[in-house]
RNA sequence: GGAGAGAUGGCUGAGUGGUCGAAAGCGGCUGACUGCUAAUCAGUUGUAGCACUAAUUGGUGCUACCCCGGGUUCGAAUCCCGGUCUCUCCGCCA
């Protein structure tokens, strides 16, 4: 969230940058109110609260007769500031709440647009495979090999789940296994295994609630809530704590199950595995000092390009307009794999596999995650990054997708190879 | 799941209604002494909010914070209620 200073201190800038986002100004003129009510309101009770407290000193030393008449004044002054206390409290909950689901400021090098035509590519890699065939879709390719099974999975648990089996399931674990191994061995990476099930407070420290509940799913018996991606529990890790300047940058990533409701996407994507409420994610999250972040990206962003160039896929870069991007982050790469035969008769599609983000101190503020610049020095927001590296069933579908032979087998990447038993080919067999 | 114990500042740990933002020790910082280190001695040392002050990274005051949330009281670290977490013992279990 935006600190409240800012918004005191820093309104016309504040109001210019946030119009970008679709925040209107009287959005933050009333907050300005707001604030300004609920601190003369702090101020009064503090003022009155101090009054109680010197006359209670005297009144410790009092007789017993003189301590009747002032305790009859103290309790109605006393009576006054709980009155006031719950006032100011509502005002300052209001502000809270308004805070937490308030947009972040983008970053100046963010393009305006409102559609994912307003993106900017970037940057482009690998080469587009030319077919002597017509590629098939990868549910086609999946099933027909017997290693990707969807109506099973919808018998299982209903619409957008899906079950892979024998060697489409062991891609996957390859895929996951490589990522890893990549990021840990050659980024630099440490590896964490973090509980797939969180309580509310990390979703507020990452942002997902209070605005997104829609999209989580949640056992309300516990006040349980699983994961939508490693990002909430691993950003979460450092949560109320206060860091080392030596620590940073720390560079996690994990590999997680992450499960959406998707509700918002009803009817959008059905076909295939290309959106689940259950899918495989590896990610990685970066804390850093507020002057290291935008270099902290490029590096993150590199990282998820690496795996999708050592696949041997083609990929580009898009930097995220204002309408398209995270509410939250100040400046978002996404990176999308060519899939050649992903809408069926209409042909291939770009697919996000990444996306690639730097929220500034917004999430660090929210989950009051610090570190100490210098010994003694006051502490800090660090600030906080994130990007998939990769998403798992967008890559399954463009490995089914376009390393497909004309007889239906797939060839599996060389890289994979070593994690799939030496395997190069994957068929009906 | 059952029974019990506990939660205090960076750490250890006292404190059972007012003089407690909190003893003591450790640690940290500053200074003195020492050729250096160590030792010793003296001083100092929490966080946040707000107001005032306009002071080249400050100063003064007030408020809040002794796990969290309520309550009693003129006054709560201390008493009462609810919750969370930790530890020990028993049970169960991959």
């Amino acid at each position: 969230m935006l600190d409240i200073h800012q918004i005191r201190d820093n309104t016309d800038d504040l109001k210019r940058a946030l119009r970008r986002m679709g925040v209107g100004e009287q959005e933050i003129d009333s907050l300005r109110t707001l604030d300004q009510e609920a601190r003369e309101l702090r101020t009064e009770m503090e003022k009155l609260r101090a009054e109680i407290n010197s006359a209670s000193k005297e009144l410790a030393r009092l007789t017993a007769e003189q301590r009747d008449t002032r305790r009859a004044e103290l309790r109605a002054v006393g009576d006054r500031i709980k009155e006031m206390e719950i006032l100011c409290g509502v005002k300052e909950q209001e502000i809270r709440d308004r805070l937490l689901v308030m947009p972040n400021i983008p970053d100046p090098r963010v393009p305006d647009g409102s559609s994912e035509n307003d993106n900017v590519v970037v940057r482009t890699g690998g080469i587009r495979r030319k077919f002597t065939f017509q590629p098939r879709p990868h549910w086609e390719v999946g099933e027909r090999l017997g290693i990707l099974d969807i109506d099973r999975g919808i018998k299982l648990s209903g619409s957008r789940f899906y079950v892979l089996k024998a060697a489409g399931a062991a891609l996957q674990r390859a895929l996951i296994s490589f990522m890893l191994s990549m990021h840990i061995d050659q980024h630099g990476y440490t590896e964490v295994y973090p509980p797939y099930v969180v309580k509310r407070e990390c979703l507020v420290g990452t942002g997902q609630l209070p605005k997104f509940a829609d999209n989580l799913y949640h056992d309300a018996e516990e006040d349980f809530w699983l994961v939508p991606t490693a990002e909430v529990p691993v950003t979460n890790l450092h949560r109320d704590e206060i860091l080392e300047a030596a620590q940073l940058p720390i560079k996690y990533v994990a590999y997680t199950p992450c499960f959406r409701r998707e509700k918002m996407s009803a009817g959008r994507d059905v076909r295939g595995i290309k959106r689940g409420h259950q899918f495989d994610k590896v990610e990685m999250v970066r804390l850093c000092s507020a002057a290291d972040s935008n270099n902290q990206l490029e590096e993150l962003t590199a990282n998820a390009e690496a795996v999708c160039a050592a696949l041997g896929l083609e990929y580009r870069t898009v930097l995220v307009c204002t309408g398209e991007k995270g509410e939250f982050n100040t400046l978002q790469y996404d990176i999308e794999m060519w899939a050649p035969a992903s809408k069926g008769e209409e042909g291939g599609e770009w697919l996000e596999v990444s996306s690639c983000s730097s929220f500034g101190a917004y999430q660090a503020r929210r989950a009051n995650i610090r570190y100490r610049p210098s010994a003694g020095a006051r502490p800090e927001f660090v600030h906080t990054l994130n990007g998939s590296g990769l998403a798992l069933p967008r890559v399954m579908i463009a490995i089914l997708e376009n390393f497909q032979q004309e007889d239906g087998s797939i060839e599996v990447p060389a890289v994979l190879r070593p994690f799939m038993g030496g395997r190069t080919h994957i068929t009906t067999s």
